[in-house]
DNA sequence: ATTGAATGCGAATACATATTCGCATTAGGG
DNA sequence: CCCTAATGCGAATATGTATTCGCATTCAAT
């Protein structure tokens, strides 16, 4: 951001700007999304997007970061870490997933898609761990004893896999297989593998 | 493609064509990979590029077939149907899909990584069914009873789970994480999984 | 050797997009 | 109310890319 917005009218404008990413984000994708038409839709001039962002990147970086604090808040209201069990919760957690994936007219869908061209490694990174870090808790809480030593590589295919096969599924559109399935099979496959005592070495 | 290459000259042109396509998508990737590019490596104008193929998607699109028919081949070349058990077919498998995306400089992972922008769905997609028919084959061969019902959903979190974990992992460069844990980890969950019985209905 | 079809060429054309800059307008402290 | 810094504007500029088309060259059948 070139300039920082000091006026409330500059602040609005940087507010709108944003919105107008998202919006273009949702309805050219990622490679439609030109300054040009981000402005435009923001109703404002493209030299005014300019003053204060340095260009598409710095737009797409500043909503992500907008973005990943909503998420964040997603996460916690998750009742992650409470007496359930590990399937249960597993189950929560990915339901949320796909209703994320659901949400805000396919942002969400098409920022994770485009994950490798993006500002920021924030989209996977920061989910992973996000959930690295719930996990490590739940483990510390319900087995003391669990072997910390491999569980980052649990967390990381975890992760990828769910994120993964989600969005594949949502981005298939009319699947012969039903999202419930999906998150079934998922959830079996992930709660078993968390549990699975560690290889012998 | 618009005309049919007839004389020697022009079947040995679209060839330098298709190789200078995989060319600038390893070195300048998907977005960089222009017309203008391809032809001036491949040492063929713009125009004679135009005159067999309708633009950078054809020869892409070109191209993935031709790789296809690769991936294919060695596909059959793993013994996938031996009587090894699920685990050693599974992680035989993996190892093959890192070996692919170490290869080529790059092109597959760059090819898989930007899949729902290609011009077919052939990346995941084809690997999905072929995966699918493998593990079709394979259950009946080794538990006739196997239920068919559940295994499309089964294949299609296991197909999407593997490949993008291992796109991920690759894409990261230097991880902690080490290509042989990951194989391992994959292998152990993705063969548990298929092998569980089907959930109570 | 001749000749029509096939091939090859690349300057020229047409867009799309990013980014700047001088000028007009407005906010808000004094 | 006045004045300056902040803000806002958008035509103009620069660049990259896709695609065409008329002309030159080569092939291969006769």
């Amino acid at each position: 951001m070139r300039k920082r917005p000091q006026q409330q009218r500059s602040r609005r404008m940087v507010t709108l700007l944003l919105d107008a990413t998202a919006a273009s984000l949702t309805e050219h994708g990622l490679d439609g999304a030109t300054t040009v038409r981000i402005a435009e839709r923001a109703g404002v001039s493209v030299g005014s997007l300019y003053q204060y962002f340095d260009g598409k990147e710095a737009l797409i970086l500043a909503l992500m970061e907008r973005l990943a604090d909503q998420v964040a808040q997603g996460l916690k209201r998750l009742p992650l870490l409470d007496n359930s069990d590990l399937r249960q919760t597993t189950l929560a957690a990915i339901r949320f997933g796909f209703s994320m994936l659901h949400s805000g007219d396919g942002l969400y869908l098409e920022l994770v898609r485009n994950w490798h061209r993006l500002p920021t490694n924030t989209v996977a990174d920061v989910l992973q761990q996000h959930f690295m870090e719930l996990a490590r808790l739940y483990f510390l809480k319900h087995y003391r004893d669990y072997p910390i030593d491999d569980l980052q590589v649990r967390m990381f295919i975890v992760a990828n896999s769910v994120l993964f096969t989600m969005v594949r599924h949502v981005s298939q559109g009319q699947s012969v297989l039903r999202e419930e399935q999906i998150a079934e099979g998922l959830t079996r496959m992930v709660a078993d593998y968390m549990m699975a005592p560690s290889p012998a070495r």
